[in-house]
DNA sequence: CGCTGGTCGTTCAGATTTTAAGGAAGTAGG
DNA sequence: CCTACTTCCTTAAAATCTGAACGACCAGCG
């Protein structure tokens, strides 16, 4: 139950800080990322999710679940990174309607050799700048805030 | 000078929060806002700059910069909107290389019809779980954050 | 002036994403 | 088994976005 009231001021800078910041932030890993390693930030997510996946394999919907990509784009996606040797696509045992994408041995490297670039810069661009209490809040605010919205689906 | 160890858990688990929660928060926001209206969180966005511009007017350059736009975006981006009667073009007076959008009076009913919805949105979402302390938290580390972007280019 | 080098938007081709429409399989009720 | 209904993923066409190339213009200099 949220009242309708215009947000005031100290909620308004919060909310433009939040969401201009992070679309800047995400914009420049995006950029370096794709400079230093040729990866996408999508290609990196994918690889990551899959890296820690039991088995390194994981269903189209589950990627699409968790990254909100719509199903044809995740099959976008998933079709281009194949064509580079990323990852591979096999038939789902026990459901045969689905697929799934599994991590090559490329793809591991791709992700080993792109993390410690692009984990440099979400060091330099945020996580340096954050003292303990700092980052206590933002992993408090935006925990719950994910908790909020798949909760209403 | 930022330090090339991985991030430890804590770093980790802050990162991955702030990325996935803004990400999933943009992308509900934008769908929210499209059902509701038809504006995309784009088209929003540029109604937002213009109707605080004096004079309701800005440099195409303008809006770009601030909006991360790529110049071919924002030249794509306000002819939509040009076509749906939110803006006009007009040449800039002082400097013939350059062009102006103007925010129409159908833009700004247009953005005065969508901005109570979308408040209440962004404060179902976000703004009415913050208290104080944590609302400070986040202007200060994203203002932050957005300082440093800048002024690294 | 006439040149040179830079800036501002636009355009065009190509990449990416969305939307709508299927096809193939699973699931439940009769 | 059949029939409906649903889910999973892909395909095709349309919308949107990026990057390179361009034309028009500004600014500085000889």
């Amino acid at each position: 139950m949220s009242n309708t009231l215009p947000l005031n001021e100290a909620e308004m800078r919060a909310w433009r800080a939040v969401i201009d910041g992070s679309w800047h932030l995400q914009t420049r890993l995006d950029d370096e990322l794709r400079a230093a390693t040729g990866l996408s930030i999508s290609d990196y997510h994918v690889l990551v999710l899959l890296s820690e996946a039991p088995d390194r394999r994981l269903r189209m919907g589950g990627i699409a679940g968790r990254l909100v990509f719509s199903p044809s784009r995740l099959t976008y996606q998933i079709s281009a990174m194949e064509k580079r040797g990323l990852v591979r696509r096999q038939p789902c045992p026990d459901d045969r309607r689905g697929s799934e994408a599994v991590l090559t041995d490329a793809g591991l490297d791709a992700l080993r050799q792109a993390a410690p670039g692009h984990l440099t810069a979400v060091r330099r661009y945020l996580v340096d700048d954050l003292d303990e209490a700092e980052a206590e809040v933002l992993t408090r605010v935006f925990t719950r805030l994910q908790a909020k919205l798949r909760e209403t689906q």
